[in-house]
DNA sequence: GTCCGTCTCCCCCGCCCGGGGGAGACCGGT
DNA sequence: ACCGGTCTCCCCCGGGCGGGGGAGACGGAC
């Protein structure tokens, strides 16, 4: 019997795309799309797939949110092979964390997105794609992309530094963080010193386009 | 006879999903795939594709130079449908100046994209299709959309200002950027001046975001 | 028990940044 | 000839920023 997929993701042209790729194989069977998190539940319980591509984000509740949700309230529940488009997306390792199985780049070859799906119907885990590598191997040397990718290889950052660049890339001068963290100035300008040593910045904006350049942070959703 | 139409863009998954939306449609036939604007010119020469759907940011070649390239070497040339993820991208303009004949955002449903790829097909001009008008209504009023927003809508940054942001975006202080442009840095402290004032931004850290939030500049490609 | 890392806060200091003004030169449109 | 917009440069000034130190408290690792 085939593998089953449903396809979770908020653009139409991504589903049929992954649709297009899976349903060269004969034995790859894709059941159903959603265009949300919040209307997978019911659609898991339903066509109980083998695995679900699940993209973390979406407008109503992203990946981490359904991926959680289905692994709670769903008996024997399916592999959850997460889609996104940034390698080094921060969401998608508190994806991996919530329980999904592996993670997929959009801009995969359809080979390599086959590869997934089956890896993870399976059983196997795939936290580290070929592709991702490749990504990162095909990395020049540029002043840009050396401190970007030291922020994601080192990741020395502590979670209160780490908080600290979040909120740096939110805008924040270093009283108003100071305020969000309720911690002293003098605090934040500490942690602020840290993350710029570590990024190899020179201020606060050279640490922002680092955190935006290696998908630290990405354009297009102002967190809550 | 059908509309032809090839498909530029470096994603596999993208060709793919073009592909299957348009072959959805008997009288859309897709002719051809290139991941490259490199590779274009000889397949349009070949193929003679009605329609040309060229994504803008790609690895060697972009959209904009493979558009001027086409048009400028290709005896009837095809119409230019620049294809792009986000909707204020300032390539894409430059590509319609270039000569492209239409815009598209990959996040369109399908029968957007199938009327994109019509309309330009028969000769009309498609730059602000429904999409776009949506999404940008769409964006609520977060202090962070609303100055990306006017950035995309006021787009009364000058030419100098415009080019002072993409500086800043890079990290180089008022400094540098005098030292970059050969002016002074009174000068330059203007232009800032007058992009923070038109951004709503307080300070450069926070201009740079907008940028980046309203894709301005965008994460991945560092240009030269 | 000791050490290391993290988080917290403090001092001093230099300086770039950004605000608020103003002003001359050029160009294009009316 | 006039005016609006843009680009260029100048002044003063305050404050946030970042560097360079140091230090105490806590927890986990050894």
């Amino acid at each position: 019997m085939p593998i089953t997929v449903l396809l979770v993701d908020d653009e139409p042209l991504v589903r049929a795309g992954l649709r297009a790729v899976l349903e060269t194989q004969p034995d790859i069977e894709v059941v159903g799309e959603a265009a949300d998190g919040a209307a997978v539940i019911p659609l898991v319980r339903r066509l109980r797939p083998d695995v679900v591509a699940m993209d973390v984000r979406m407008p109503l509740m992203d990946g981490i949110e359904a991926t959680r949700a289905v692994l709670r309230t769903v008996d024997g529940p399916p592999r959850i092979l997460v889609v996104t488009t940034f390698e080094n997306d921060e969401y998608v390792y508190e994806a991996l964390r919530a329980g999904a199985d592996g993670f997929l780049l959009k801009r995969a070859r359809p080979a390599e997105i086959v590869h997934a799906v089956r890896l993870v119907a399976e059983g196997e885990s795939l936290l580290f794609p070929a592709s991702v590598r490749r990504l990162a191997a095909s990395y020049g040397d540029g002043p840009g992309n050396r401190a970007a990718r030291d922020l994601l290889e080192r990741a020395r950052l502590t979670e209160r530094e780490a908080e600290v660049l979040r909120l740096m890339a939110r805008g924040l001068s270093n009283a108003e963080i100071a305020a969000r963290l309720v911690v002293g100035t003098e605090t934040v300008k500490s942690h602020v010193s840290g993350v710029l040593a570590k990024l190899g910045a020179r201020d606060r904006t050279q640490a922002v386009i680092t955190a935006y350049e290696s998908g630290f942070v990405s354009a297009g959703r102002t967190g809550t």
